[in-house]
DNA sequence: TGGAAAATGCTTGTATACAATTCCGAGGGA
DNA sequence: TCCCTCGGAATTGTATACAAGCATTTTCCA
């Protein structure tokens, strides 16, 4: 019962033991660390997640390989998988990739809007609006892949989607204010409306750009974080 | 000897039984489908490579589940592993993705090209010119993977790097003539030389465009192509 | 008491055994 | 002759056993 705490947290990614597929482990723990509850640095030991979603390690390896590739996760050799901090090297990448790549894309998605798309964007913003902050995260990335995967390039959506992903972790790691984004995407669903893509272009730009300038970059960096000040107080012993 | 050509092909990838790495793995495999001695439709069974390897399937599973997220090879479940076949659409999609990033990227990679840079790029452009076909379509890839590399944006890179072997696999489906691409990679390092931005994103732009109009999208398209036809001339038993 | 070396335990890496599914062909009937 | 059904062979999917490496602790000596 050494390392309670995490496994206090990975429990509760699965409801109990029932046996899940590859692709509902992957989504589970896409959406933990998207939604921050693992965060930058937490170890995933194989043996806890396949105790958790009932499986054996032989699944578990393969979800954590394929969160590897995504740059969500970090695996060293021997030494298993952590959820990856990126550096603020990577984090300006990760940002200028998406200035370039979401304004580029805006051009065709304004081409191509249509009413239905409109509508689920609409939904997503207002998931968002109730949600906890937790889930808001989730469904803000959720929001910007949904509008991008509107310019109708599969292989562009995709790079796109794991870049939004990693912005996740670059504001679980860097973010400032936990308040941050008050997520005006409401406002950007009016401007798509009105169709005038250079103030689209422009809003976007902007949104990014002030996502950026809220992180603070002094702070720590690579080492791991606040893991222990988050989950030490699970540890009671709980001797059997 | 029902899949013979499959297995002398597939031996041809290792020199012997010896051992190596799940990277080394990947990377031959990774050559023989850039190269086109792996064509799409191409069916890879497990059993077949572990034995050309020398390792077991684990290690196979582990490459071909890289290869499948790359989107270079097709996994579907209990029907094995072939190499993908892509669709026009998805070809389209390549093009376009690579045309925007390029353009985008080249921007940054001239104002930062240093000397070392453009040696490397002559280097390659000198290889290119002197190998065969095959080695040519590889190192053509590199050429543009090492060019990007220049602007410094390791998301981007990574992500274009992909687009760029996934071109290698539209041009051996639909790419008409196959001494194609007199690769005219000098010519551009001449212009980077220059500095001149419009006139090198120009030239870019109408290199992927030349590429693009040299396929020929109304053949086949999804099915199983000149598998047979390639390697059908292979099969002697070679009892003992 | 401090530090270094060795040993032990825990985690990961690889291979293999077994179960499940698909594919292909043979056989029988209409 | 065509089609449907029913095995059998081959291939993939999953779990588990065992080997190998790292981390931590314990112990011993200065």
């Amino acid at each position: 019962m050494n390392d309670t705490g995490q496994f206090h947290l990975l429990a509760g990614l699965a409801t109990g033991r029932e046996t899940r597929s590859d692709d509902a482990i992957y989504q589970a723990l896409w959406e933990a660390i998207v939604e921050h509850r693992l965060s930058p640095g937490a170890r995933l030991p194989e043996d806890a997640l396949a105790g958790a979603f009932g499986v054996s390690r032989t699944m578990i390896r393969r979800v954590l390989q394929r969160l590897a590739l995504e740059q969500l996760v970090t695996l060293r050799a021997h030494r298993g998988a952590q959820i990856t901090s990126p550096t603020p090297s990577e984090a300006r990448d990760v940002f200028r990739a998406r200035r370039l790549l979401e304004g580029a894309l805006l051009a065709e998605v304004v081409t191509r809007l249509t009413p239905e798309d409109l509508k689920a964007l609409t939904t997503i913003a207002d998931q968002e609006h109730h949600a906890s902050r937790e889930q808001a995260i989730r469904l803000s990335a959720r929001f910007h892949t949904r509008l991008m995967a509107v310019a109708g390039n599969a292989s562009l959506s995709e790079a796109l989607s794991q870049l939004i992903s990693r912005t996740s972790l670059i504001i679980a790691v860097y973010g400032r204010h936990r308040a941050g984004c008050p997520c005006e995407h409401p406002a950007l669903i009016d401007l798509l409306a009105t169709g005038e893509l250079a103030a689209i272009q422009h809003w976007m730009q902007q949104h990014l750009a002030d996502i950026e300038a809220s992180l603070d970059f002094t702070a720590s960096g690579d080492a791991l974080p606040d893991f222990e000040h988050l989950f030490g107080h699970h540890r009671e012993p709980s001797a059997s």
